[in-house]
DNA sequence: TTTCCTGCAAAATGTTTGCAAGGCA
DNA sequence: TGCCTTGCAAACATTTTGCAGGAAA
């Protein structure tokens, strides 16, 4: 029952994401479709951060990749989603957290993604910042393999 | 005249990462070509880094952009080069400084980057460490506009 | 002389653009 | 209705692979 009540919760907290991307969306003066409904879902549904391929898939090919990559970029505009950057160049995509951005521990095999909750961004930025540099963004990634991984592999 | 030294030895400096760079490669039973002589010397001549398009045009398109790619890519397995990945995915290359890697802050316009000479990965790595990853590595860049190019822009 | 390296050609990937038809507000 | 979105097709950019000839050691 208390996996029951847990289960319930994040069920909720899903359909609480969903609704405020989905509100993002129509306060911009946007319009909510059936593939950003279900881009949406799909990212609040899943267990780890997406690539666009991944996302035709679980979409079962509903949708042309086309409009995937550019629902994606609306998303990121509104801030609907992060992008996770890999070592290899390829994209991710996560609903956005708490924050404005975060930065993550991602595992290299099943691609999961734990969110690093201490950001040392404003240090980087100071630090640039003090070196003459302006309009500063950065990105932070730590990649490996994850215990569950590690002990298939 | 103080210039005059300052050249001097910029030079000096140039010819050692060079000499560095062409003895790993001789030393590991590789061959030295043409190709891989050139490139080593427009790096170390680079007053920023480098895309592989970047090398296309400074050799004057003479080698092949398979040869530029197959040949970085050996540069990376062996240290000579380190890979700076910028926010668009993209890659640019320059020679491996005194560590085995470092980070950057790169201008977004005219790519100049300069290495940040703190390095906050361990801190992350351990972290990382505690939460059950093995096999780690992370990527840290700042991006902004630097001096120069805010004061033309 | 052996093995590595290069260039050419072609294929494979991944992403973007233009346009006409369709659908949300 | 009006404008936003979508899907299709094609273009584009980037990187990889296979193979035969050429070059370093």
């Amino acid at each position: 029952m208390c996996a029951q009540i847990r289960t319930m919760a994040a069920t909720k907290n899903e359909d609480v994401r969903v609704a405020i991307s989905q509100n993002r969306i129509t306060d911009s003066g946007l319009r909510m479709t059936a593939p950003r409904r279900q881009l949406i879902e799909i990212l609040a549904e899943s267990e780890r951060p997406l690539s666009v391929e991944d996302l035709s898939q679980r979409s079962k090919g509903k949708f042309d990749l086309v409009t995937i990559y550019r629902n994606l970029e609306v998303f990121r505009e509104l801030g609907i989603v992060e992008v996770i950057l890999l070592e290899n160049g390829k994209n991710l995509f996560e609903l956005t957290g708490e924050h404005d951005h975060s930065h993550h521990i991602v595992c290299r095999h099943c691609l999961k993604a734990e969110r690093i909750e201490f950001c040392m961004g404003g240090e980087l930025e100071r630090y640039a910042s003090s070196r003459g540099f302006s309009n500063l963004s950065h990105t932070i990634e730590v990649f490996g393999e994850c215990p569950d991984c590690e002990t298939k592999g």
